[in-house]
DNA sequence: CGCGACGTTGATTTGCCTCAACGATTGTGG
DNA sequence: CCACAATCGTTGAGGCAAATCAACGTCGCG
């Protein structure tokens, strides 16, 4: 077998599989092990696939005019990542994926996922859904930039990525609130004081 | 028949569907007008449905702590407006939505499109591929928020809704790009300048 | 140890906000 | 159709949050 025998039960949680289906859903992944600093992903490239965390840390960051580095999100365990804009259009990848903490991932293919899709219909509504809740948790982000201060903003992060903590360095916190490695340790410097 | 004949044609404008299957489909919405100044959702409300476009012009909105408006997004013609967050999660609403433009809705329940998608599958990938091209597009506006200044966002946002600018007022716009009316009055002014 | 990566602190600048006042435009009732 | 009010947009003065620039601690590691 190509995967570890949890690894199906801890992606589709919630829907039960015929030994059949098992079999044949876990031939399409492919399981990868990462070491920190290693991308996995550079801006420009084709994005052919998308990647089930099992454990560790990764983020995705886009690179802007001046140089900047941006981080769009971080994924630890039970979280999926890729360029998906990229990746649902079929265009190449303006996002860069970086793993920032000693990984386990499960690769698939959007090739493989269309004939999972086709094969077992009852994944087309799990990935509609897991979508849909992507979908709330960018809008959340939105409106969090919209209406929050940069300490807020913080404070939000910290409540939404309790341990996360320990994997990721401050300029990476700072560049995903949109704020300079100064401003954030200003920031935690306040909180700590009060 | 309870809407135009034309309306499937316009909303699944990629499948084709047997005449049974319009009958059961057309069943599934209801038309509605709206004129402007109606406020078509409240936050805290139930979420029961969504709504497609015709034309005309909505708007989602989140009131802050301090009584605040942040409009998440616009909905023109062909574009399909909800408090998604608060539907998929089927909680109360968090957003607002206001006609600004006199419209014309096609309004569908939960519960009919959850009874379409088993009735017609293929819709479930339809309202998938929905689904992730909006996902798409909050991904785009993290980024601007993240690396752009207000006056680049301003400009972004002109070329993504060119014709919008008739049925908007500024205030709104402003909203959206998460500045001040006065900001964005300045930054109008050092545009036509140059 | 010594070097590089990361975090902190201070001084200064800047983009955008706030508050206030004043035009311009739109809508409405007489 | 005009007069007036309300709504919307503009302009100015001053303030503040966060950026920038520069220097200096601190930590981890070859």
């Amino acid at each position: 077998m190509s995967i570890d025998d949890s690894i199906l039960a801890e992606v589709f949680k919630d829907i039960s599989f015929s030994s059949e289906e098992t079999t044949l859903i876990e031939s399409k992944f492919e399981k990868i092990e990462l070491t920190k600093g290693i991308i996995l992903l550079r801006a420009d490239e084709t994005v052919l696939n998308q990647y089930y965390v099992q454990k560790g840390c990764l983020r995705t960051y886009y690179i802007d005019s001046k140089g900047k580095e941006h981080t769009l999100q971080f994924a630890i365990n039970d979280w999926w990542i890729s360029d998906y804009t990229a990746y649902f259009s079929s265009t190449k990848a303006i996002m860069n994926i970086e793993c920032i903490q000693d990984a386990t991932l499960y690769k698939i293919s959007k090739k493989n996922i269309d004939r999972l899709i086709q094969e077992t219909p009852r994944l087309e509504t799990f990935f509609r859904k897991k979508m849909e809740k992507a979908f709330a948790s960018f809008q959340k982000r939105i409106l969090a930039s919209l209406s929050q201060s940069a300490k807020e903003r913080y404070i939000t992060f910290r409540s939404s990525y309790p341990n996360i903590d320990q994997s990721i360095k401050n300029y990476h916190v700072a560049s995903y609130l949109g704020i300079t490695t100064e401003s954030l340790s200003r920031i935690r410097k306040e909180l700590t004081h009060s």
